[in-house]
DNA sequence: CGTGTTCTTGATGCCTTTCAAAAAGGGTGG
DNA sequence: CCACCCTTTTTGAAAGGCATCAAGAACACG
């Protein structure tokens, strides 16, 4: 499973040259810090889209950094109606809460084939222990988590179809921005119009229209998987979207 | 401002006897950790009903603890529409998102008359440093409440209005009764049908139509502020809930 | 070039919202 | 104890946004 380095080499060469780490979206880290985590990872994972990372109820679930690639995390209802709670993209932390908490109230899928850095749940105690910078970190990325769930909540429980979409376009355009991802206004959009309505509480025929009325408008248009916003300030008023941008924030 | 102990006491008889943290829904905690908590303490407060605690885009929020009444996170748009994101109870942590992304991305309210545990936000690093254990519970609160979050999500997102408030009711009910606020199957419910609204994303006349119509259904009675559970197992079915409960939790 | 998935489009119905206004509570001052 | 005012709860009626049903079109892939 894991393709890249060995599983378990003396000193792993994994996160000092971490060229995800470079991306502006994220703080530098001291070397300390980054032997510390290299010393923590585990392994490195790839995961083909569709497959899950984390089940919902797992009691022994990792604790991940996203290398590369989507996913989200989820919760079902037994009669099979889905909530996407949230978009992961690269740096972003996956499986605090699984690891906190002991079992994982939710479920994490690969949106796209993705590249996991593996850490055991385990360590995640010596790193309170030996490392508070980190963990600290470690719970700022939990509560920035918090924060994007936050405004899902304000979108889906407030904004009609319309808001919702313009609002997740842009908030999706903004993270993408931060990474790295857009070029020429566009970017890599892996989600189904079945993903859109699972993450706004919406069904899949009135998604498709409204997404459909909305690039009809000229607000953005899509094409072999990518999105370009043609009308950021349009958009952004129909978002209505208030929060201000995050600026660096950490990475494991 | 403060009604009980002068305004920094040498040694505060805070928390070494705190009533609260007895309740059955909570760990215990060394002295150490006690003594710790209490030194960090800096204030005790009371916030009357309807009063903001932490106020959106508040850059100095200080960390609080919920130690009596009920208050809630909300966030709204510029046009007045409004969603209550989730109900603190005693116990909560409150603003710890505030303090780690150092700006409210939301506002706290104060839903009965409250008294907090003030804690400066500044300490909250040298809490990491020093305690690592507090700070680990701390974290812990932190993916709890997400937990709670994700779970409104869900409802909000995928049921419908009957499935939502059943929903809400338990998760109050089961919440109140790990705090023993619960006898002979009735609590305190502070909310108006206004906060219910706001909290599921329903119209206050939909939510009043609905409400009456569970009640009716015998699945709960509400009168002079108290809410009753009639049926819960009826309750608990139509909610469609699927979480377990948490074990005993942190306190700060 | 089939075959399954994803995207579209049209039609119908209902859950929820909106508008309006009356009824019921709660608190205060006379 | 009652008049008065403001907030919260109820009810009724009408409109609309969104869901559901159905089926065809466009893609993706082996």
């Amino acid at each position: 499973m894991p393709p890249h380095p060995p599983p378990r080499a003396p000193a792993h060469p994994w996160c000092r040259a971490c060229p995800l780490r470079q991306r502006r979206a994220f703080h530098e880290k001291s070397p300390e810090e980054v032997d510390f985590t290299a010393s923590m990872k585990m392994d490195h994972r790839r995961v083909p889209a569709g497959q899950e990372i984390i089940f919902p109820g797992q009691d022994d679930a990792e604790l991940f950094t996203l290398y590369s690639g989507w996913a989200f995390r989820f919760k079902a209802l037994s009669d099979g109606r889905r909530q996407i709670l949230n978009f992961l993209l690269p740096g972003d932390l996956m499986g605090l809460q699984a690891s906190l908490l002991s079992v994982a109230q939710h479920g994490i899928e690969a949106l796209t084939d993705v590249e996991v850095c593996v850490f055991p749940r385990k360590k995640v105690w010596d790193l309170f222990v030996r490392m508070p910078r980190l963990a600290y970190e470690v719970a700022w990325l939990g509560s920035r988590e918090e924060s994007l769930i936050d405004e899902n909540l304000l979108s889906i429980g407030q904004r009609n179809a319309t808001e919702r979409i313009a609002s997740l376009v842009i908030s999706l355009y903004r993270r993408a921005e931060a990474l790295d991802l857009v070029s020429d206004r566009s970017f890599v959009f892996p989600l189904s119009q079945q993903h859109l309505a699972d993450a706004l509480g919406l069904s899949l025929v009135h998604t498709n229209k409204t997404f459909a009325k909305l690039r009809r408008a000229g607000l953005f248009r899509f094409a072999q998987g990518r999105l370009r916003l043609e009308n950021t300030r349009l958009t952004e008023r129909i978002a209505a979207q208030y929060d201000r941008d995050f600026a660096r924030r950490p990475i494991l």
